[in-house]
DNA sequence: TCTGGGGTCCTAGGACCC
DNA sequence: TCTGGGGTCCTAGGACCC
């Protein structure tokens, strides 16, 4: 096996910088939904200090002062530049394998051993040809190895954006020289319980004992392990598997404090959830809705927080809205509780099905069929006579005004997925 | 009076990813 | 004042069964 992972630089702000050329060599970032946190930072941004992840206000002031450009997150517009990298991808491979949003693994059985950094450079130049977007490119016998090829890429400018750890002795002196952190699978936790075992280094990681390594890190640390050891464990999957559950969650922009507003936010997540369902063409039979305070309490505050779930299941499982809606609030009025200041909530929706397969329920085979007919209505007017397919008809339960809603105040217009934003050109 | 052990399934919570 | 959202996978522990 031979993979390469090809992953855009800085994938929110380069799409930005697509159609905002003049932003090239400037500090840009941008911001999670609801303009909460930095997710996407220029090099130039990340100079100027500013971390990933960072609340948005901390970092307002060199805003103000017009150091930094910042964006609200477009997802809208990074969706379809993504779709254009991986029809990019399909130039150079009949096996592609998208990972997410911004990068891609790639099958590369085929292309010569030597002539891997010119396929890398050459598949660099066309992206940024095709779609504008600058890109790395990291090689190598396991997709473990590919992703860190590609943080080589990525940091040492020696590469220049390609690098191939399919070559043993490169892949020793990579490994001296990369903390064990940089792997795909070591995060917080198992960074912290590897720097107790005395490993730092991925050599130190590659090295690791066997047993040792079972335990301190689970199945999960073992697969990695042979991975960096150049032994695949984790194949490439051209074929796109169904997904699992849907969820939609938010925090709100004014905390809420009335079930009123709660019963709004909950219809609209649930609805939004069963649009989703039905893009797809699944069922779900259960819902489950959570609803919490901040976790971010002030020191001084003795105020202590509160967090409930509560799932509902369905008797056969639904994509309707109006069962939905309804099921949602039901798990929303037993978990409400008066006094608290609500900050986030969210439903999900599991163990889905694929539509057509669920099998009928006895008693009510004439309401599900006009409930298809309903949400494929519902659907249809929505997709024509309304901007975001959503909200030219809706349950009169969302509410109208929705002061839970937070804002995006900076966001870019939807310059290829709507006629109203085209770019304009005059020559 | 003495009160097992092994298997499966489900769920909650944690870790990790982007 | 203001700290994202949407996923996957793994594990431990409880419920249940025989």
């Amino acid at each position: 096996m031979l993979v390469a992972l090809v992953d855009a630089n800085n994938f929110y702000v380069s799409c930005e910088r697509v159609f905002r050329p003049d932003l090239e060599r400037r500090p840009v970032i941008v911001l999670s939904n609801n303009d909460g946190c930095i997710i996407s930072r220029s090099n130039e941004a990340k100079a100027l200090g500013i971390g990933m992840a960072v609340p948005f206000f901390k970092v307002r002031d060199l805003v103000r002062q017009g150091k930094v450009t910042v964006f609200s997150s477009n997802y809208p517009l990074y969706g379809d530049m993504s779709r254009r990298m991986n029809e990019t991808l399909m130039a150079f491979s009949p096996d592609i394998e998208p990972y997410s949003i911004d990068e891609s693994f790639v099958g590369l059985t085929g292309v010569e051993r030597a002539k891997l950094i010119d396929y890398g450079q050459d598949l660099r130049a066309t992206m940024r040809r095709w779609t504008g977007l600058p890109v790395c490119v990291g090689i190598g016998p396991t997709k473990t190895l590919a992703k860190l090829a590609n943080v080589c890429a990525k940091k040492m400018p020696e590469f220049a954006g390609v690098c191939d750890l399919s070559d043993a002795a490169l892949r020793e002196r990579a490994f001296r020289a990369l903390p064990a952190r940089e792997v795909w699978g070591i995060g917080h936790s198992a960074a912290n319980t590897l720097t107790d075992l005395g490993i730092h280094t991925v050599a130190d990681l590659c090295a690791m004992d066997a047993g040792t390594a079972r335990r301190a890190l689970s199945i999960v640390g073992s697969r990695l392990i042979w991975e960096l050891r150049g032994e695949p464990c984790f194949t490439l999957e051209t074929i796109p598997q169904p997904r699992k559950g849907v969820s939609v969650t938010r925090s709100f922009g004014n905390r809420i404090t009335a079930f009123s507003a709660m019963s709004e936010a909950i219809t609209t997540f649930a609805t939004r959830a069963a649009e989703k369902l039905r893009e797809d063409g699944m069922a779900a039979s259960h819902i489950t809705v959570f609803m919490r305070t901040t976790h971010h309490p002030k020191p001084a505050d003795a105020f202590t927080g509160y967090a409930n779930s509560r799932t509902v299941s369905f008797i056969t499982p639904t994509c309707d809205t109006r069962e939905m809606a309804q099921a949602a609030l039901k798990a929303a009025e037993a978990i409400w509780k008066d006094g608290y200041r609500f900050a986030k909530a969210g439903v999900y929706l599991g163990d889905l099905m694929p539509f057509e397969r669920v099998s009928s329920d006895l008693f009510n085979v004439n309401d599900r069929e006009e409930s298809k007919s309903l949400m494929k209505a519902i659907d249809g007017i929505n997709n024509r006579h309304s901007r975001n397919g959503r909200d030219a008809i809706f349950l009169a339960a969302s509410g109208i005004r929705q002061h839970w809603r937070h804002r995006s105040d900076q966001r870019s217009p939807g310059y290829t997925t709507s006629f109203t934003d085209l770019r304009r050109v005059r020559a």
